[in-house]
DNA sequence: GCTTGACTCTCAAGTTGCTTGATACTTTAC
DNA sequence: GTAAAGTATCAAGCAACTTGAGAGTCAAGC
């Protein structure tokens, strides 16, 4: 089935205008143009476009989506289950803007009282965080605090993400070789992964001892983080979790 | 306490050069200025940016947010509750896209079949939908289905507003009159005030029979209307509800 | 009292993600 | 066979900011 501008606006829900500037911009590319210079999309572009509304839904720049989607082992399952994470975060700070919601009106009937900073509760930090969150989770990362990530990543181009997916693939697969010869996470073999490992995040952010053991138990209880490293070694969670633990109490701050 | 745009900006989330160009386009001026020249906040303030970033949140434009806030009896209270329920919906919005992944995911491994359409549920119907029914809910009328009210309101001054707002607070004082007066909901007289009713409504947005007895079914089942009628007389939502649909059954279509 | 650094101001230009409008060709429906 | 509806390109406009230049202000430490 053959979608033109039209009937692809109508069953996206996105503008003419707005298909035909993705086009421009090389977002989302028809199949092909027909004889008489019309777009035709197909199945493979409505899947990609209904990724380009999440990633917009969730507040990414069109350039970034682009880099990302355009990496060349962009998993769109895997991008499938960052966004549901990110949308139930989402509700979450809904959740929190009602409650700020409930307790200004009892502030403003003089039932209670109220700090200032407790008006804005739900406008910003989580919003932010998420943001953050989701570029490192992206790349099957996801600290808790990340402030240098944005600024870093925005000057990426599709190259860089493709160079850092796979830097971080082949550092995984010789964590599970260590693993599989029985190496001991406080070896020296070891523990110069983990610094590569370490080098690796820097990419998105720069943790503290505190922040960089809190990410490893961060891996251990996000389901999705868990069945990813799990497809590597079904050991390589309590693994990394013994191996960061010993680097960061050694190495960090 | 005074609050500086740094202050301001640090409390509240927006950044300085968004809180400037809020009091160039006079969306929220400072309480007043230094002889320095700086500009300084206080406490009413901190409402309004509270508002401000709620309608913001919802969508709305920042020129609608000043006709809204700046209306005569532009009520926080009110506008408050009416936050809480857009962003209520939006949760509801949330859940279906995240409904909507589950799908793809299944749908991506083979495991269920899926219309190409349902690839979008969640994006566009219900957001726009909350975005024009909040533009009535605002002036206390919540409908099921609206299309004409965002052009029509879009070019609307605060007056309009402020007028607007007025003229459904008599009409309502009528109503109560007529209840007060003991008047048959089917009378001439409750009749032509239906009428007027009607063509207020018609400010936001054309109600077909069906639908206008949809909105008084709304005030009655609406917590929030409910109260809101019942402030002018207590048998102020039966009276409509029945007034109405005796209008509707015999004038519309 | 002076410097330093953080903060403030204004004003102009740039950016993102579109939308709108002009003009012109193509397809579809009665 | 003609009109309506849809397609194209290209340029300009728009909202809501952001960034940058140039200049004045304030508070802390020496």
């Amino acid at each position: 089935m053959k979608y033109t501008v039209n009937k692809l606006s109508k069953l996206s829900g996105v503008s003419i205008s707005a298909i035909r500037f993705y086009d421009e911009i090389g977002l989302l590319k028809p199949t092909c143009r027909g004889e008489n210079g019309y777009r035709y999309y197909e199945q493979e572009q409505l899947f990609l476009l209904q990724q380009i509304l999440f990633f917009r839904e969730l507040g990414f720049q069109l350039s970034d989506i682009q880099k990302i989607i355009g990496s060349n082992d962009f998993d769109k399952v895997a991008a499938l289950g960052s966004h549901k994470r990110v949308l139930l975060q989402n509700i979450k700070r809904t959740k929190e803007l009602v409650n700020t919601i409930n307790k200004t009106i009892l502030y403003l009937k003089g039932k209670t009282t109220m700090k200032n900073e407790e008006l804005y509760y739900g406008f910003n930090s989580e919003k932010q965080a998420s943001y953050e969150k989701y570029l490192i989770d992206i790349s099957k990362v996801s600290p808790d605090v990340i402030y240098e990530s944005k600024e870093k990543i925005k000057n990426w181009k599709k190259a860089d993400w493709d160079r850092c997916h796979s830097e971080g693939d082949k550092l995984n697969k010789e964590f599970a070789v260590a693993i599989e010869n029985d190496l001991d996470p406080a070896s020296e073999t070891v523990q110069q992964l983990v610094k590569r490992h370490y080098e690796w995040i820097k990419n998105f952010w720069t943790p503290t001892k505190h922040t960089y053991i809190g990410l490893s138990n961060l891996y251990s209880e996000h389901e999705d983080f868990k069945k990813f490293y799990e497809r590597y070694n079904s050991h390589m969670i309590e693994f990394l979790v013994k191996a960061i633990k010993i680097f960061a109490e050694e190495n960090l701050s």
